[in-house]
RNA sequence: GUGGUUGUAGCUCAGUUGGUUAGAGCAUCGGUUUGUGGUACCGAGGGUCGUCGGUUCGAGACCGAUCUUCCACCCCA
């Protein structure tokens, strides 16, 4: 046999585990239909220039992009152009498209706009745990909306959500990247931001040593970083409160952090916790900034946030949305890995007509019309195989319903009827099967 | 993009310091059983040892490159 592969960070999905992901698609988009969120879809790739500069340094290196083709192709490579990329990029996330998305739509749309969208995105990123190159994101933003009861409504969707995959022992992290404005604003370099947050990121993972030197290598003074030294021993919603008090956007991110969290156990929704070292990468966050974690997973399984200028990179000032995004390839690798996924997940059929040759067929696929009729998943063996053959299909596909149709049953007009598990098999008329079946 | 790691049958893996025709279990297919699966017994198919190049009389084993896997960075769902 040929070498066969799929592209590296791909997979094909076997039919359990598609299943599986269907289960979960399935259950995600069920709770977004009782918020109110309307499904859109974008295409798989968009303009260059839409994606480009939306996602920081990093991300724009992760960017697939589609190499120019025909006459296009041939110019550019006689004239040794380094570019021979076309004007189209596979999207990186579903965000920015559906921040073009909006801008574009507007006058069809009615804000506040509330939709949902699953479906793959690329990144060119090294494979590990975890971590693909084709990868499905279930986002769910409402734009057109300052309000911060669309926050906590995203808390509540969260919990649903971990709720009904059976993982409520999830954290849902909280930040707002205006408290880390604030911190940057303090210690006296508010145009470091970005490079202040990625730092403050790493905190509880490489420690405060190595967290300040990174802060020296972006070009942060040595005085700024002494000051931050109070976050490094207490990072406490009290200690940052404390710490952005001389700053006004500090305050206020304060304030709407405090809002969210309150609000959402007001509603029973308890497992949001302040996390100040929470930066998240992506530029474009203003305000909120989520991400839930499980403690037997490393990296993390949700995450978004609110963002105030997205729409305004293409043209529409002054509309804010906020959103996260469950990725669908982690919550599957954590629930196979704890063993969650329901077990009547992927069953196939019921029932299944062994086949003994055309003229038995012809019974078999009227009585299985009559079975699916009333809803039972039926299915009746395409070739006249041999009976093993066929018996140990059934077997393997766990069909708990073997149907026999041979003389005897067509002259009695009564099928045996065959249960696999317990190996009993009776003659029974189809009537009395979808009787015994529902 | 940086550093490391992995690759032998569909899957999980053996393969002695380089030495004839590379093995096992599971899976698949066939038979024992032409109207009976899950158990048992018998048998069969399936591998240019990831790929290309090098060292050697001789390479699955050694060296180099490349691809893939996984891991740590970076970043992120």
């Amino acid at each position: 046999m040929a070498k066969l592969n799929t592209p590296k960070g791909t997979r094909d999905f076997l039919p359990q585990q598609a299943a599986r992901r269907n289960y979960i698609f399935d259950t995600i988009r069920g709770v977004f239909d009782t918020y109110g969120f309307a499904p859109i879809e974008t295409p798989a790739m968009e303009l260059t220039e839409t994606l480009m500069g939306k996602y920081g340094e990093e991300g724009d290196r992760l960017i697939f992009k589609i190499l120019a083709r025909g006459e296009k192709l041939k110019k550019a490579v006689e004239n040794n152009k380094v570019e021979q990329s076309s004007e189209e990029a596979l999207r990186y996330d579903l965000t920015v498209p559906f921040a073009r998305f909006v801008v574009q739509h507007q006058n069809e749309l009615s804000f506040p706009f509330k939709r949902y969208q699953i479906q793959p995105v690329w990144r060119a990123d090294r494979p590990q745990k975890g971590r693909y190159r084709e990868f499905y994101q279930c986002d769910v933003d409402m734009i057109g909306s300052n309000s911060l009861l669309n926050e906590v409504e995203l808390t509540q969707i969260i919990a649903d959500v971990f709720e009904k995959l059976g993982l409520p022992d999830i954290a849902i992290k909280i930040n707002n990247r205006k408290i880390l404005q604030g911190i940057a604003e303090v210690i006296g370099e508010p145009e470091k931001l970005i490079d202040i947050t990625v730092a403050l990121d790493k905190l509880d993972k490489i420690g405060r040593e190595k967290v300040e030197e990174e802060l020296v290598t972006k070009g942060i003074s040595t005085e700024a970083i002494s000051k931050l030294g109070v976050l490094f021993e207490n990072v406490s919603l009290e200690s940052v409160s404390e710490f952005v008090s001389s700053s006004e956007v500090g305050l206020k991110g304060i304030e709407e952090l405090k809002n969210v969290i309150s609000s959402s156990e007001k509603l029973g929704v308890t497992i949001c916790e302040f996390d100040p070292t929470l930066a998240r990468g992506l530029n474009y966050y203003t305000g909120a900034i989520f991400e839930v974690v499980h403690p037997e997973f490393p990296s993390s399984i949700c995450g978004g946030g609110r963002y105030d200028d997205l729409t305004g990179i293409f043209g529409l000032k002054d509309v804010s949305g906020v959103g996260v995004s469950f990725g669908a390839d982690r919550i599957y690798d954590l629930l196979l890995d704890k063993e969650l996924f329901p077990a009547q997940v992927g069953l196939s059929a019921q029932v299944l007509f062994v086949n003994f040759g055309n003229k038995e067929a012809v019974q078999c696929q009227l009585w299985a019309k009559e079975l699916r009729s009333v809803g039972i998943r039926t299915e009746v063996y395409p070739d006249s195989a041999k009976m093993k053959k066929q018996m140990k299909y059934a077997n393997d596909k766990s069909i708990p319903y073997v149907l026999l149709v041979g003389d005897r049953e067509i002259e009695a007009q009564e099928p045996t009827v065959k249960n696999m598990e317990t190996g009993d098999q009776n003659a029974m008329s189809i009537d009395a099967l979808i009787k015994h079946i529902q």
